[in-house]
DNA sequence: AGAATGCTTCGGTTACGATCGAAGTATGAA
DNA sequence: TTCATACTTCGATCGTAACCGAAGCATTCT
């Protein structure tokens, strides 16, 4: 009857549409501000703040306040998972929010997930990495090689000092829009990182969607080709 | 602002209590009728019924009629997943309830997940596998090996009829109780279905919980040894 | 046929929680 | 000090959805 772990309370914390519009904003992986997320969540600050304790308390954010400012995050990879694979789940199901917006297209290609690139981009660059014998793949789970290992360091990533965080190296991270994995992990984050240090990519200001300079874009697609 | 899947749908789907019990019973992998699920959810038959319909419209459940019943399950293995993600991560925030009944020992320590085998022993057969070669892990992904397909072999399992269907062979499958992996998609199954099939275990009614005959448990602790 | 079982639909009650206005606290700026 | 910004807490309203009793179908049993 009633076994194991209380799904209804994270479900329902989920469920109110306002906190879910939060959370999905968070999902950006920037810090955002009670008044940014109630923007979000498209209602006053004073709800936003109920909302906010509670999804606190559930467990779902962190909070760090600086100055007059709190800064929201989610509270950690776990979370950030899980909504995505919501998402995903929702994107199968047809649950989609039909607003073919003029951003859309832009977070297809190239968006954040939380920390690493996702969209059409982030997927290619998996697919390329995977064929060129940089990354073996067995179902979901992700190694890097010794090859890889020694191109990665030609584009300026020691994965040698990435392998001694506690983090996983290397994680496949199924997007909704593309419905095929791409690289998480801390890898996944250094690689963007490194992209946007080079100056090929920046992140739009109030979202999610990852933008990649005509230049940026050339090296991009020539580092990471697809045979085919 | 709204960007991607409507996460609030599905999230308020399993936020409700009694919904989110009903779908937990069904994690259990059989299908049940109505009023099984009405008493597993705590309610009456006529509001399940309303809970039912709403859940199988949002895509999570399906029914199938036979004679005078209504036979619901998951809709597919991509639910179960969910459901069973969701579990884990409320456990790992604490989100447990705490009712420390008699049953809880043996479903730690075997209960089937949809349609495998979770808990201790689910891990243990999986640490094994892996450990002996028959099965090749990177991360979270899962390879049968040569070795692997001619051991299961002389288990009674036919990996290369499994490989034609079109649902994944090796998949792994993270529980709340042990958050360690364990061995899901077809192989899962068959392994579970063969150990049933010989006697050595058999499922709990009411109840996710799997029970080894003491032969049983003899012949499967000797199969899958734990070398430390 | 009639009776029993399994389930759905209808109607009305109730309770909870999302929401906002207004007032209160904390931090920073003038 | 005073004013402004960022946020929280209080109080009250309101809507929705969970719930059950009762009645309505459908299927099977006798």
């Amino acid at each position: 009857m009633k076994e194991g772990p209380d799904i209804a309370q994270i479900g329902a914390l989920i469920g109110d549409p306002a906190r879910a519009n939060m959370l999905a904003a968070l999902t950006g992986g920037r810090a955002l501000t009670a008044t940014e997320l109630a923007a979000a969540g498209g209602i006053t600050l004073q709800t936003a703040s109920t909302h906010l304790s509670k999804l606190e308390t559930g467990g779902l954010l962190t909070q760090r306040k600086q100055g007059r400012h709190r800064y929201f995050t989610l509270a950690d990879e776990a979370v950030a998972r899980l909504i995505e694979s919501m998402m995903g789940f929702a994107a199968s199901r047809g649950h989609l929010r039909h607003q073919p917006g003029p951003k859309d297209p832009a977070l297809r290609k190239a968006r954040i997930c939380y920390d690493h690139l996702a969209g059409d981009f982030g997927v290619r660059m998996l697919d390329s990495l995977v064929a060129s014998g940089s990354i073996d793949a067995i179902g979901d789970g992700l190694a890097v090689t010794a090859k890889g290992e020694s191109d990665l360091q030609c584009i300026g990533i020691d994965v040698g000092s990435l392998k001694s965080s506690r983090r996983p190296l290397c994680r496949s991270c199924l997007d909704w829009s593309e419905r095929r994995a791409h690289l998480a992990g801390s890898l996944g984050k250094a690689l963007l990182s490194n992209f946007m240090e080079k100056g090929w990519a920046r992140r739009m200001p109030e979202s999610r969607s990852v933008v990649f300079s005509p230049e940026g874009e050339r090296q991009f697609l020539k580092l990471f080709p697809l045979e085919n």
